[in-house]
Formats: C-alpha cells, structure tokens, sequence
DNA sequence: TATATAATGCAAATGAGTTGCATTAATAAT
DNA sequence: ATTATTAATGCAACTCATTTGCATTATATA
C-alpha cells in the first residue's frame, strides 16, 4: 500500500482502473480492462491501459500474474499473499494458498548471497470444468 | 525420460542441441543456443532452433523455466527437481531447491476439483554481485 | 485565468515466437 | 547401391503482446 506520488493526476481511467481492480476478486489481462473501460464509456488508449497497469504496478497497487506463454493478468494488491492454479486446457485462473508458507519459505535453499526479493508460485492443471 | 519417436531422426543440429543440453548445467535461450551451434558450425536456423526446443519439450527432454517478462530459458531434465532464483538485476540464474518439497506440496491448498500437473516456483531478487 | 507538466492518442517499432510452403536430407524399403 | 517416404529445414512473412517517440490534451496549482 505505498501512497501514490502527490504529483499524481486522477483521471477516468485511471479513476476507473483503479476502482476496478479494488472491487473485482479476478484477474484482468490489458485487452480485458480495455474493454471493461469501454463498456463504461471510457474510451482509453490500449497504450494508456498498458501505461497505467505499469504505473500501478510500480506503486504496488497492483502485481502481475505470469502465465507461462500466455498473456500477462493482474489483480489487487490487496487481500493475503496467495498464488494461483491455471488450467492449461481454459485458461482458468483460481486462487491457491499455502498453508505455513513461512515454513515454505524456511525450507527454500537459496544460492549464497542472493537476496529474494519476491517468489512467484504457480500450478498448471486442469479445472474442474476442464477434467 | 521418455522415449523419442521411433520415427526420429538424428540431424546435426538435435544431436547439438541434445548434447549440449546434456552436458551443461546453465540454462539457455534460444537465441543463445542458436549462437552457440554456430560456433560449433552448425548453422541451423533460429526457426529450427524454436522447433527443435518445442520437440524437446514435448519429449520432456528439457524443461522450461519462465521468468517474469523477460526471454524463456530451457535446461536439460536430468538431475533432481528444483527451481530458480533469478537476479532482476544481471539476469542470473541459479538453481534453488526446497528441502521437504512434499510438506511444501501437501500444504498447498488447491482449488477443489483442480488437478495439477506441474507447478513453477521462481526466486527474483539481486545475486551476490549484484547486491 | 494562466502555467507547468502529467497523461494521453496515435502510429510506428520491438522482440519473442509461430506458420506456410517449397526444398532438403535422414532413414527405410527395394 | 538406388529409390521412396516423409521428417526436418530455411526463409520470409506473420502474429501478438508490449513499448516508444512525439505531438497534443487536460489536470492540478499558482
Ligand atoms: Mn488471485
Ligand atoms: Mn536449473
Ligand atoms: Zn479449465
Ligand atoms: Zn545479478
């Protein structure tokens, strides 16, 4: 929850990106917030939504979800740390916990000198719908 | 290790790449395998290079390992089960391992219904030079 | 109301990876 | 050894997500 810079404009989108992400539990890839925004009638530039998912990011309001060869989602920052399960078959993304991921964390062997700064965790199946 | 079709064929540059993925413990890019064929003479095309990594894959020869925007990697898939901690700084890679990767596992708290197949664990933060 | 500059639109570029298709070459059959 | 089969390849063109340059617009501030 870093505070966004003072010098930071609130425009539409960024407005309505913003409240989107606050207030949906699933994850939205760019071309998926374009079009939520167009359905509210706003009109922002792909480049713009790319720009802002950027800025978000960096201001830790939002984090990236990475999907191995597929196209990157996002969602809130806020809620507990969790990971994800992706159907390889749907494309399905659900959300994943660790129990005690402290102890998970404790059990990593990492490389001498390396300082982790974040980990990222995802499952590959098939969903419910998809087995 | 399973088998490659009967129907396989030996070429220059799969047995290259085999080999090479077979006697190095550094993961590669294509582009880097592709550079690294040449110096062995053996000018395949990249395109031949991304086929031949995609057939590779398919026989479970190598495996992936994805890192968050930036170019896939491949190494062979011989030796234990492990992951990676990737320098967000010079890009180093290096392999991590989980001490009780089945406590890990059992404590993961998947969706009801869903089937994993594999997962991906990743490791980003800054190597001993880098710090 | 004027000013500074953050944000935007648009077109063009980038980069990784993929695809279609004609050609070549590894292997099996004769 | 020769021929036939088809896997593998080269090349150019393409796709798709994402980025960049630059001129323009609009938000916040003075
Ligand atoms: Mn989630
Ligand atoms: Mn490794
Ligand atoms: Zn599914
Ligand atoms: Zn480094």
């Amino acid at each position: 929850m870093t505070r966004l810079p003072l010098n930071t404009r609130i425009t539409p989108s960024r407005k309505a990106m913003i409240d989107i992400f606050a207030s949906t539990d699933h994850p939205l890839s760019a071309v998926q917030m374009h079009k939520l925004l167009k359905r509210l009638n706003i009109n922002a530039n792909i480049t713009t939504v790319y720009r802002e998912l950027e800025f978000l990011l960096n201001h830790t309001v939002i984090h990236k979800i990475d999907i191995s060869g597929a196209t990157t989602y996002y969602e809130s920052s806020e809620g507990d740390h969790h990971h994800h399960a992706i159907c390889t078959s749907c494309g399905n993304i659900q959300d994943v916990t660790i129990s005690d991921e402290e102890a998970f964390l404790t059990n990593v062997r990492k490389p001498h000198d390396f300082t982790i700064k974040r980990h990222s965790v995802e499952f590959y199946g098939h969903c419910g719908t998809c087995n």
